[in-house]
DNA sequence: GATAAGTATGATAGCGCTGTCATATATTGC
DNA sequence: GCAATATATGACAGCGCTATCATACTTATC
């Protein structure tokens, strides 16, 4: 048995073989010029048969970077937050960073995060809907001098980046869609007021309403909390009455999903009697039936041109202030809704 | 201003501020014995006033822990991983741990794994299907003697830890079920043969039936992927015909959806003209119509657990082997099946 | 040919902890 | 009462890197 317990090579063990010194090897394995490219070839060539890579703690006590990024989201973990994660780790892969993915339980639970902050030196910190508009975590971010990336958030705020799309408009389109095949009383049900896109989509549905000569009343709107539950009862709402509308707007798929379900339960049939529609192309959105049609977001690719931020900003807040991307989204057009022309 | 950067505070400040060394900050922060009550509780004052948290980095630097969990799934992100990264987060969350989450692209691809390990130290890894039945991430995890705990595999592995339901029993109580409702012809849909508990749950379904009297012929077994469309197309093999059967289990949620919509494309409503079961009481169960009668696994626990016999082992693999906890699962009865009796 | 600027390399000092070892005092057993 | 043990504390090295500074050698500049 010569199998002794071998621990991970070092960097001094790369740069003995190698014959140069630590700080060579350092120079490799991080991109900096000045190093001839015999001493990086051997380098390179030593650190693969030592299977050598540069530990990730050591690292981050020493320099500047920790190579972590942090993704830190509230309570709920569904498929918004799944389509995010597989954005940032398309892109953390391919830059050599790790992931720190975490729960805030509570709406305001800085402490939490205070706790993390002050125990782990992140690169930067990806947020989303509604933890990207908690104050206090904004805040907490800032004083700890991390580079935050929001993606859809409420609210902008100026010193740190965004990516998004552009709600309002997409409701927009989304609304005079269903206006376009014939519907003149569209409903709405509103989505979690805690999250900020909720009113951007609201104001979209209202505006082409409005220029549509339509009018908006209180029976056409309901309150809702992006559940399936909450898009039920919205339907009870909404439905269980003479003069109800012939299509619904759900905020989210899931709230539409349950907008079907709540139509069933009055025995209304979709689309023939009731068109429905949702937002996010949620993967429900296509197994449900009918399928939904909904706006589609590119949310992995959101969040991969978040950590893009993070990392071009190289530890320095500062170089996020300001910076907002908007990204396109589109119209997936399926079998909710009916035409009435 | 007097609002200089300042820096998180570190052991040195707090022992300072404490009149005690560092290394009974260090006693205290690591719950060692051997330190007075006075100078626990002052240097716990301290640290408050000083919001001091021992940094990650330095600590996986020198000690033999690093707070670190891996966990590390394939390409799929889907309801099952997100309710196992809600009960490995629910742990990590109370032990001070954090979470490094990646994915593995390749089925066999060790080498990503490789250089994960080689640049991180982790206290554990948590893995669920299919990489827990990798042998090639196996036996890297071997090698660099991390601690590993596999929930929900297929082929049990002497010398790590297993959280696991009992999905042969789980599969024979649930077509045991379709039987008592009285359904005689009973097509299953097998799972993606890469997950071990596809075979488990094939042969559950195939004692229930054999232990009946009941046949199981060619015409009522279809192969299936986890997925929705491979439900579907399941759906139309195995109904399409005149002797079709009266009920599917399929082996997953997901495909369970899929063939609600594949008996939908082929005008046979559910449940009237076709009962159908799934497993894993996904988010879906509950949200498509009819809801889904199915199995129930405690995910979260399991995770939980998983994450508590990491801590237990201390960074020992060996401690973790032979290990196995088996929890409790339960059948979520419906809307989904029809009775014939 | 001398000065400046660019290129290439290494020596050394930490980063903020934990592990080891030494030491001192308190408590126990007989 | 004295060895043996349990309890309590600190000094200090070192984990594996990066940052800073020093140094040496090139190449350009006038």
């Amino acid at each position: 048995m010569d199998e002794i317990k071998k621990k991970n090579a070092t960097i001094s063990d790369v740069a003995r073989l190698a014959g140069v010194s630590m700080k060579t090897v350092s120079r490799v394995f991080n991109n900096e010029k000045y190093v001839s490219k015999d001493k990086k070839d051997m380098v390179l060539k030593v650190a693969a048969e030592l299977k050598y890579r540069p530990s990730l703690q050591a690292r981050g006590l020493a320099g500047s970077r920790s190579y972590m990024i942090g993704y830190f989201v509230d309570k709920s973990i569904g498929d918004y937050v799944s389509r995010v994660l597989r954005g940032v780790l398309k892109q953390t892969n391919e830059t050599g960073c790790h992931l720190v993915f975490d729960v805030l339980e509570e709406r305001g639970d800085d402490q939490k995060l205070q706790q993390i902050l002050n125990s782990v030196k992140f690169d930067g910190v990806v947020l989303t809907s509604p933890v990207c508009d908690d104050v206090a975590v904004l805040e907490a971010l800032r004083q700890h001098d991390i580079p935050v990336v929001r993606i859809g958030p409420g609210v902008d705020v100026e010193d740190m980046a965004t990516v998004e799309i552009d709600d309002v408009s997409a409701a927009y389109d989304m609304t005079k869609h269903l206006i376009e095949q014939g519907h003149k009383r569209i409903g709405f049900v509103k989505g979690d007021p805690n999250h900020g896109c909720s009113l951007d989509r609201e104001r979209g549905y209202a505006k082409a309403m409005r220029e549509h000569g339509l009018p908006i009343s209180n029976d056409l709107m309901a309150p809702g909390m992006f559940s399936f539950d909450s898009g039920r009862a919205a339907a009870t709402q909404l439905l269980d009455r003479a003069d109800r509308p012939t299509a619904i707007f759900a905020s989210n798929d899931e709230m539409a999903a349950g907008i079907l379900a709540g139509a069933r339960d009055l025995e209304i049939s979709t689309p023939n009697e009731l068109s429905v529609v949702g937002f996010d192309d949620d993967f429900l959105s296509s197994v449900i039936s009918p399928t939904l049609t909904t706006v589609k977001q590119p949310i992995e690719e959101m969040a991969s041109e978040a950590v893009n931020l993070i990392l071009e900003a190289k530890g320095n807040p500062a170089e996020l202030s300001g910076k907002k991307a908007v990204l396109d989204y589109a119209l997936v057009i399926r079998k909710s809704v009916q035409t009435l022309l």
